[in-house]
DNA sequence: AGTGTAATGTTATAATATTACATTTTGCAT
DNA sequence: ATGCAAAATGTAATATTATAACATTACACT
């Protein structure tokens, strides 16, 4: 079986790489912007790449911020979930894998009678370089 | 001192009173639309009303929703955290309030060295009615 | 080659949120 | 009580984020 990131079509290759190469999350219109001239022409474009990206688990979406980054965890099994550090001072974005997180939200979700499907997780505070600097 | 609750203006009466008494998070144009016989006319108005309140903790945004719910704890320290459980047959939305949560999120911001501030954090599941459904 | 599914292209528009600026109300120290 | 500063308000315009609708094309599979 081949790897679904071999599968990408024209368009989508085309966002990935963007994010991939991007040091920060980007938002569509940005991603848009940076790829118009590579035939890419409206958002709608740029949003059904990004669909996609996510259903596969290549990208994820940073709800509060609406904003989407390319994920570095090669088989990144957070296809639905996501959980990330988020710097208030900095935006820097870091990931978390810490795989216990299923574990722990299925208990939380089970006090409440919740059956556990996924989850989103933002922790925002300071990052390690900007911790230094206050 | 007062509560912060009695220091609320017009305008924040009338968007806390909206949300209190809807079943369901609501969107900002929702609520718009709502109390436009009350005098509010703009999308700033309400924004201006979330705003506050959210700050004041009566109220919290659910990120991947665009949408807001007021806070039935009384007290409810969750001024900038939050935590919910969210059904995503019937769309209803439950506030977790284990506070036992602050500590674990400090302690896997702690390993990749970053300083908690604040978290969101989302589970989207089968809620107790919509698991007996399905 | 034919067929069905997914992806694409394009235009328009919906939904969500903020900027800018003038004005009014309110808390409160004098 | 009065005057100042901060907060809140009103209003219009606009920015930002995302989707609907519909016609067309590419591609894997038989």
């Amino acid at each position: 079986m081949a790897l679904a990131s071999e599968n990408l079509t024209k368009n989508q290759k085309t966002v990935l790489n963007v994010l991939e190469n991007s040091s920060e999350p980007m938002k569509a219109y940005t991603i848009l912007y940076d790829i118009q001239k590579k035939g890419i022409k409206s958002p709608l474009q740029v949003y059904r790449a990004l669909d996609k990206l996510i259903e596969i688990g290549k990208v994820h979406k940073i709800e509060s911020r609406n904003s989407y980054v390319a994920c570095k965890h090669e088989g990144c099994n957070a296809k639905t979930s996501t959980s990330f550090l988020i710097c208030e001072n900095c935006d820097s974005v870091t990931e978390l894998i810490g795989n216990n997180l299923f574990s722990y939200f299925s208990k939380q979700a089970e006090k409440n009678n919740f059956n556990y499907k996924k989850h989103n997780l933002e922790i925002i505070g300071l990052c390690e370089n900007c911790k230094l600097k206050n």
